[in-house]
DNA sequence: GTCATTCATGGAAACGCTACCATTGGCCAT
DNA sequence: ATGGCCAATGGTAGCGTTTCCATGAATGAC
């Protein structure tokens, strides 16, 4: 059994087999004809070396890496991983590698990451931009040579493409809904309010609470389930207690729930909850909750196809200038109405 | 503005910064001493070009790819992915990238997997592989020059080294817990019977059930919420129904907790129901569940561990043949008693 | 039978970087 | 003043591929 050594190269294939080099890589990729006779010697003294070409050398050569890389928040998030999961899946069968770097949404352990990837000459890129409006994270994405697209988060701008859900619509949907059924006091916890997706859904609540001559009442300060419970039990004490919550965010629906129920108040009957973000479960609890569900599949779906769209039409050097001008994508959201909102369990 | 063009080169550097190749390597690398002076100019043309050195060159070079692969079943499992984001952290902080591949449990993608980060000469592996048993995985490992972690499922032979819960015990410990409430009837609803982790805690189960001079009962035919319902159905028409459910791992577990109270079927009155892994609001539908919780921030964080200290101690070329023994380590799981076993919510 | 054409193959340069070795100039000790 | 040393810097080979060009053999047309 041969256990560890170096790597065997193409020229010790070549001596092994009597060719040249040029024949070996030939053989390789199988790109040229070559007599059947010696293809059969090469590949064997390839099998007899346990030869595997060394990419760094093909790189250097001038090719691509066929590696791109998905720079997120993180990937532990459902969200990412799921968009990562189908990435993945595109990226290979295209024969392409993928490398995920997480930001944690820093801005800083974002450049980083993007500059890490350029050194590995990556071919292109997938980005969930920690700040849309960042000038410095827009400014290094342009000057890059390679294909970018921006996912869940655009980048200011608009020279990027990208694919995002449209918040916006989504959050005013909501909103809308628990008006409809009446609710006067419609209070949104929000989470890190600085991300471009919870900005836009802010945006979405407070118009629609605003056309229907509502006061919009915003809570920045949930982070985990500590300070759920901390605010919610606050606002329950308040003179003014909300009669509806909307929260903008996965885990803060969960946080929030477990806090009600611990709480011991009531859901719908004492208060409303509509979250953002459709969770495993959502449908199984009691009550169940209405959340907005966000299309991800196809969020990482869209996003991969854009990404080799470009990639495979430049085979040479990945230019953008020629392809279609930067699409920016937005993708519908869905209202899942159960039970948490007041509607009944068949249609409201 | 800078828009797209090739990356500039070391020695493109060096022409304008009026220096040779050499003094522009050292201070790119930053480890032997250079003229102040120099290095200003240096750096003064490295950022008006927008360097960046080129890591494949490099790489070519005789250094390391600084590059790790993971190759799992899925990245969207919740368990993998959090398993990814410590993987990817503690590369991270030692300079390296991490590159994920997906295999789906399937043998052959797997051993595809192996090869093409093989060519991309990644300096070392961590990778929970489709079959424990399998000889062709186990021989391709063994003859790779780099080290190699297994997670969550070992690579018979134990000459890799490898990270996984105690899967035996967490079943076996789950079973008497049931068997201590009295019951006398536990079925287990395995899901993909072949997979080294679910097969041992089949074993767990069965010693248990046997020990306690009952009989086991298996039931493979799960694979998602249809199939749960339909089985679940059928095995309360029988003329003999189980008293208690214990499912082998997470998606069986909500599907089935769902298919129950879709059915009617209360949970712990008619059925008890045990749960192999935990997970998000576990603790907060109703009837509570109890499950074996497995340690996977820990097993991602050992195997990284394990993977980076042969990774370092050998600088030159990942010879592990030095250093200790191919290791086995073994985590414990935890039985996190809820409600849905018979057990009152405070204690038993 | 000779020349042109094709086919199979090989030699060698080049990709961008690092590391070895050489060279230069200044400084100190004698 | 001169030799020796050290610090700063540069030239260049070579990592493993691919690709351009060349070579030789063999085939077919005249």
């Amino acid at each position: 059994m041969t256990k560890k050594s170096k790597h065997p190269t193409l020229s010790e294939v070549a001596k092994k087999a009597g060719v040249g080099t040029t024949t070996v890589s030939r053989v390789i990729n199988g790109v040229e004809r070559v007599e059947p006779k010696t293809m059969a010697r090469v590949q064997q003294a390839i099998q007899a070396l346990g030869y595997m070409p060394n990419q760094a050398a093909r790189v250097l050569k001038g090719h691509r890496t066929r590696t791109i890389g998905f720079v997120i928040p993180s990937i532990a998030d459902p969200f990412f991983s799921n968009c990562a999961e189908v990435l993945q899946a595109i990226a290979r069968s295209n024969d392409f590698l993928v490398i995920v770097l997480t930001t944690q949404n820093d801005s800083a352990t974002e450049r980083d990451a993007v500059n890490i990837l350029t050194q590995h000459r990556v071919d292109g890129f997938v980005i969930a931009p920690a700040d849309s409006e960042s000038e410095a994270l827009r400014s290094l994405l342009l000057r890059l040579p390679v294909p970018i697209v921006a996912l869940d988060r655009p980048v200011a701008g608009a020279l990027v493409p990208s694919v995002v859900a449209n918040n916006f619509d989504g959050a005013q949907h909501a909103t809308r809904h628990l008006i409809k059924h009446g609710y006067k006091r419609i209070v949104c916890l929000t989470g890190e309010i600085n991300l471009y997706t919870i900005r836009e859904r802010v945006r979405g609540y407070c118009d629609a609470i605003e056309s229907a001559g509502l006061e919009p009442v915003l809570e920045t300060s949930i982070h985990d389930y500590e300070s759920a419970e901390h605010v919610i039990k606050k606002m329950f004490h308040s003179p003014n207690p909300p009669d509806a919550i909307f929260t903008l965010k996965n885990r803060t629906t969960i946080d929030t729930f477990e806090a009600l129920q611990k709480l011991g108040i009531s859901i719908p009957k004492t208060v409303a909850l509509v979250g953002y973000d459709d969770f495993q479960l959502a449908g199984t609890v009691r009550p169940a909750i209405t959340v907005v569900q966000q299309p991800i599949y196809e969020l990482g779906h869209v996003a991969a196809q854009l990404l080799f769209e470009r990639l495979l039409s430049s085979p040479a050097s990945g230019g953008s200038a020629l392809t279609n001008s930067p699409q920016q994508v937005q993708l519908k959201t869905r209202l899942i109405r159960r039970s948490s909102c007041g509607c009944s369990s068949k249609g409201n």
